[in-house]
DNA sequence: TTTTTTACCTACCAATCAAGTATGTTGGTG
DNA sequence: CACCAACATACTTGATTGGTAGGTAAAAAA
């Protein structure tokens, strides 16, 4: 499998803020209610999100989360990238694997390539605005 | 990740053969160490291959694989699918996985089953013939 | 100023999977 | 019989998944 949950998680949160938008602070027990997720886990989550421009985090009583960027401004590609680390579907593909000897000779190598071109094509061609409508 | 080395090998040895065919059997030993893969890691994956037709095994001296399909008859997503499991790309679309509570209400359920079609579709629309060529 | 509410941080944990190794056994060939 | 090669089973090591527990920091309300 290639996506956890971490990063399908992360896409139903934003998408339920994004949905719920009041320009209110939406606390995060709210969305793992409605979602059904442990709300300690999303906690864990949410940081980077914050930290990356998705949303505007607010600490106390009114607080919670609210979107900041405009949904179809924010890419499936994006999102995962930032929380799954790379959508790479093979592992000589990824940004940190050590260069296959067999590189130059290897019958499979392009076939990989050709689909991680597709998945990162499908990804980066949906926004949360997609997921919304 | 989606593709583990299990299926990954599995292809490579599958073209390694077909590749080499030239009517006689062929040792393991002899693909291992053309595709520097352990032997006895191979070894495991290959009875899965022989039970479904694809190779035609034969113990002892003078022994080894040899294709029984025809590389063209072979298709990636079926030796994937066959060496790997599943090719779902999530966990809520896998075979044994228990429905989803919210399945009606999931925003992104859709798009999940749109990327499992097209990466079957891939897999399915490439075959053995296609890699060697 | 204390309490409440909320985000955030760190550490831990159990289960599973990945990628093998090790050690044999079975079956055919010369 | 000796040898070779497929096949089978058990184990190992390390990483990842999907959390939980417990506490800290900040902001607002009482």
């Amino acid at each position: 499998m290639m996506i956890s949950t971490r990063g399908r998680y992360a896409l139903r949160v934003l998408a339920d803020l994004a949905e719920h938008d009041s320009g209110e602070f939406i606390p995060l027990k709210e969305v793992a209610d409605r979602q059904r997720i442990s709300l300690k886990y999303i906690e864990r989550i949410m940081p980077v999100l914050t930290k990356n421009g998705y949303v505007l985090a607010m600490h106390g009583k009114g607080g919670g989360y609210k979107m900041l960027k405009s949904p179809k401004d924010c890419t499936i590609g994006d999102i995962l990238r930032l929380t799954e680390g790379s959508l790479a579907p093979v592992s000589c593909l990824m940004q940190d694997a050590a260069p296959c000897p067999l590189r130059e000779q290897c019958r499979t190598l392009s076939m990989w390539e050709r689909l991680d071109t597709m998945i990162s094509g499908f990804f980066d061609g949906i926004t949360l605005a997609d997921l919304i409508k």
